[in-house]
DNA sequence: ATGAAAGCGCTAACAA
DNA sequence: TTGTTAGCGCTTTCAT
């Protein structure tokens, strides 16, 4: 019947027009923003309902310049912790009735740039950064505009951003910890990119839980990845070639881990056998190798929930009173942790390393 | 100096007063939507980079019904293609200048339903569905507002609406051709839910092309998983608790086919010489398992591109050419398919199955 | 080629 | 308790 019929949703002067009364009072019983009379009430609900009636957010965002909408800076979305971080941010920023905006910028500093302002002009609510490459120049632009924001799953130097991280340095000695009370003495890590102070973290907690536990890290133990499955391969190779005598190995994330592990089955190593493995991400494929890794899970739910709250609350104006909010990790014990005397690399046993 | 260094970024009126000129004109210069006098734009584009201008996103929206934003339901955010497909979206409508606003719906109906709604009340230009469990709710509701929208990964029943997908049955057909060319001729399979039209469709590609090679595809060497690695799993003990004779494997996807390589690993079964395994998706562990898995890639860039193009073409109401947009997979060969010759499952060898 | 003015749908200050 | 009014910042007729 109708020659279009399409578009044009009920508007609040619908409802007003239905209910007999002005559009500031269908407002006020929208978003309960003063007292309404319990019979002029009921006769606009009923009105609401019967055009279906569902404020248009667009308005309602230029008007009260908040457009119920978070905003989300990934620089990537291979590793998985990124989509963790898509997934659980929705979520939370769901259950507060806001939606999510996301942007991957590929570490692109323009994008970078072009995004953060595409997400001012949009009248969010906050945004949350996992990481941009060019800092300096995004928080000036961000700061400039007043939108709250915080860092997640990064170390800030400046002590005035809001930050929610994972307790790196609690990582470090968790894995350190569980290796130790299994009998070994002999350590070896694969480490992240060292020009990230979360990674620096994850390592001292890591060593000095070794030092104090009376194991050894010696240094040519120690190899920097950059948290790709081929550096943790590469890493591997590397340790190889010393005839490497540790029994136990860190890596700061499972791509890493695993690469080094298949380094180590082929070459006849026996994990956990001989050698054993710990990782830190808890992914998918972290359960499906085999043996299935022990490896440590982030809080990543833990870390965005505080992260959209945090961004909640400053924009309350309440008061933050946590600047640097932590979350703890969890170790995950799985196949690939044995107590070291069930075996152990060294110079003389067959389980050496054979041309790699 | 400025007590309040906070918000208010500069309005078309900032720029007008400095440039002289109207707000309309600003506008004119800004969407060129109407010739403007050399200098006066001159003096506009001066007077903008001045104050900084950049227009507000939720004004223009208010008016032009068009919040330069798309939206993108998933379902889920667990399997990597759910992943693939945010990350190839964002990319593409970047490009086009656009926003993208992501709803995890887990699969709800409700919480369907709410972000949907929501999209709609922020005057999104359109809808892009990976899946949704209450299909015919959503379709009313989303079409009734008249937003643009386009089903990707899923074939709809309903011709009438525009959807882009791989062509899975040519998947099955890779697949097939591939172990085919290598020797076997007996084959099995791991599908996804018979339920879902894709799965089908893949797995009709896949009989069919072993039927009319030569090959054989018993009923008992096929199983229904869910295209969770468990499932590929049971699937495959199942499997083993037959003798199976097959010498070939194609799992739907590569998390079934991980799950099934474990167990044939496990029971001595070597892979490739006696079993080979193909998988679906490329997914990040298909790389790092031991040995890599030979895969099939599905298209998901290109279909993401062709969805959000999709969109834009119905939004600007151009004519719609093609309903359904299709997208070949691509073979990524790796270490789990081998000859035929070199060895094989069969009653009489060593490498059977031993208690499961 | 340019300006004045109306209005998108909503919120909120001000009256009554 | 309710209505009137004035915008939020922009686009877009309609004049000029």
């Amino acid at each position: 019947m109708d020659p279009n019929p399409i578009q044009d949703m009920a508007t609040m002067k619908d409802v007003a027009e239905i209910a007999k009364v002005s559009v500031s009072t269908v407002s006020r019983v929208i978003n309960n923003t003063l007292p309404v009379d319990a019979a002029t009430r009921e006769r606009v609900e009923i009105a609401i309902r019967i055009v279906d009636f569902h404020p248009n957010l667009v308005a309602r965002g230029l008007r009260s310049k908040s457009g119920n909408l978070i905003g989300l800076v990934v620089p990537e979305l291979q590793h998985e912790s990124f989509t963790a971080f898509i997934k659980y941010t929705e979520e939370s920023v769901e259950e507060h009735g806001f939606n999510l905006i996301i942007g991957n910028t590929n570490s692109d500093p323009d994008k970078e740039e072009r995004f953060i302002r595409n997400l001012i002009r949009r009248h969010v609510d906050g945004v949350i950064f996992s990481r941009v490459s060019d800092e300096s120049r995004i928080f000036r632009i961000i700061e400039e505009s007043g939108v709250p924001f915080v860092v997640i799953d990064r170390s800030m130097e400046r002590e005035d951003i809001p930050t929610v991280v994972m307790d790196n340095y609690r990582a470090g000695e968790i894995a350190a910890t569980h290796l130790l009370e299994k009998g070994h003495r002999e350590f070896a890590c694969i480490t992240g990119p060292m020009n990230i102070a979360i990674v620096r973290e994850r390592f001292s907690g890591f060593r000095d839980t070794i030092v104090s536990g009376g194991g050894n890290l010696a240094d040519e133990n120690v190899a920097e990845g950059d948290f790709k499955f081929e550096s943790g391969v590469k890493c591997a190779q590397r340790f190889a070639r010393h005839q490497p005598k540790f029994t136990a190995l860190w890596a700061q994330n499972d791509l890493m881990a695993i690469g080094a592990m298949n380094v180590f089955s082929n070459a006849g190593i026996g994990i956990p056998q001989q050698l054993s493995v710990v990782g830190l991400d808890n992914t998918t494929s972290s359960r499906m190798v085999v043996p299935a890794l022990t490896t440590i899970a982030q809080p990543f739910q833990a870390m965005c929930k505080s992260a959209v709250e945090m961004i909640l609350h400053i924009r309350a104006k309440e008061t933050v009173t946590e600047w640097r909010v932590t979350h703890a990790p969890e170790l995950i014990v799985r196949e690939t942790t044995a107590r070291r005397d069930s075996g152990r690399i060294d110079g003389s046993g067959s389980g050496t390393v054979q041309q790699l």
